[in-house]
DNA sequence: TGGAGGTAGGAGGTCAGACCACTGAAGCAA
DNA sequence: TTGCTTCAGTGGTCTGACCTCCTACCTCCA
């Protein structure tokens, strides 16, 4: 065993280990061996295991293995789980949170996908399928492709956290605004996109995103983080 | 010893008692004698114990003990710095995303400020102090409060995040665009509330974070995410 | 008197090996 | 075929020992 002239604390080590080596494998070794094979106890490896697990980098299932995965929203997700304990508070800021977001993200992927994003897009829209079943999927699949073109981890991050925990209020909504419409209004962030306009992208996911909203089971409070007023009088507060 | 009828998990178990139990002390007893008066296996109490470090709640000091803390920031700015490991690259994704938050903060804060959140603010802004050391906390204090009042967690969250993670860049801004300067846009930002002009509280706070964009050592490329040109034709896209 | 250095205790960190609890599949029985 | 049982392998928990680090106190010298 090298031993390794570490001074930190031996988990980080292992974690590191762990996400360099294990990255493309589905499983890892069972706990015992993987420990021997690293020379540490197995309580350093369970320390280690369990860390990555709350980053979602792993995955552990009792009495079967271990399993490697990506998905780095996990703790962000339970993060706002623990914020937001209330379940219709916790809707109402996501909401408020998608329609500031969500079309500030279609404007950018607008100006910023190139012929291989667009197709990407094109493909992903024409999944959207004709049952509930396949357009819940789809849906998430579309918006967050769309995050991913626009450029900015962050927000990518932010919505993805946030659809991990109202995918079945998604469900509710496109079942009520009917997939006919959603496709269309999908259609229409497209199509803006294909064009370059960031503006009308901005313009249709705005009116997808309300939609929405309109279409969700909770109360509509007058949400003001977007700002953008759905036709006039916007300047006459200002004194 | 209670031995508990519980199903799940132990770790899970003893997480809900810690955090019920020691919210509200500075210190949690040492392992040893905590997993003695819990009934439980040091080395679960330890998973236990670590698991709440990474969600921001304990602080464990090697040699020292177990300090309870409040960060719920820290598993979210975690994720993004494993996420966006290249500082030019991360920095220039926090500008957009406050680019595009920090107006619709403000926006919100101005249309739900009470008198007391009004104060609150006030107060704050009058601490921002005449040296860069006062400042710089000061001046992360006032956006955080501004985000708590506008009343979403989740872009507070995500503000507070970055913050943690651009912390000596602020310092460097601040240097670059001066304390003058910058409170006089506090100020601007401050009075556009306490007039409840959400507009104005929005245009304020984004003169602020573009004067910040422009001081900070960094490329400054098109940023389309925010999309409120500076002046003019703001509705000219809404159809 | 007061600071520099050493020292002992107590805190978390790691180790080893045992046993418990859960899962899935193979094997058996109706 | 169907359903139950068994069993081997996995993660989960326990124990108690030892290592490493930090702090506070104490000593000693200027």
């Amino acid at each position: 065993m090298p031993a390794s002239l570490r001074r930190g604390p031996l988990v980080d080590a292992i974690c590191e280990r762990l996400s360099r080596q294990y990255r493309s494998v589905p499983w890892l070794p069972p706990e015992r061996a993987l420990s021997a094979r690293l020379g540490v106890s197995r309580s350093a490896l369970r320390e280690a295991v369990q860390r990555m697990e709350i980053q979602g980098l792993l995955e552990v299932k009792h009495g079967v293995g271990v399993r490697v995965v990506n998905k780095p929203q996990a703790p962000v997700g339970a993060t706002l789980a623990r914020e937001l304990p209330d379940l219709t508070e916790r809707l109402r800021q996501f909401a408020e949170v998608r329609l500031l977001v969500e079309p500030a993200i279609a404007r950018a992927a607008a100006e910023r996908a190139g012929p291989a994003e667009r197709a990407a897009l094109r493909a992903a829209h024409e999944r959207l399928g004709t049952t509930l079943d396949e357009a819940v999927p789809a849906d998430l699949e579309f918006h967050r492709l769309l995050a991913e073109v626009a450029g900015n981890r962050v927000l990518s991050l932010m919505l993805s956290s946030i659809a991990g925990l109202e995918a079945e209020t998604r469900r509710i909504t496109l079942e009520h605004v009917g997939l006919v419409e959603a496709a269309a209004q999908h259609d229409r962030i497209i199509e803006a996109i294909e064009r370059g306009d960031g503006d009308g992208a901005h313009a249709a996911m705005l009116a997808h995103v309300r939609a929405a909203r309109e279409a969700a089971p909770l109360p509509t409070p007058a949400s003001t983080l977007a700002g953008t007023r759905a036709t006039k009088a916007s300047a006459a507060r200002v004194p």
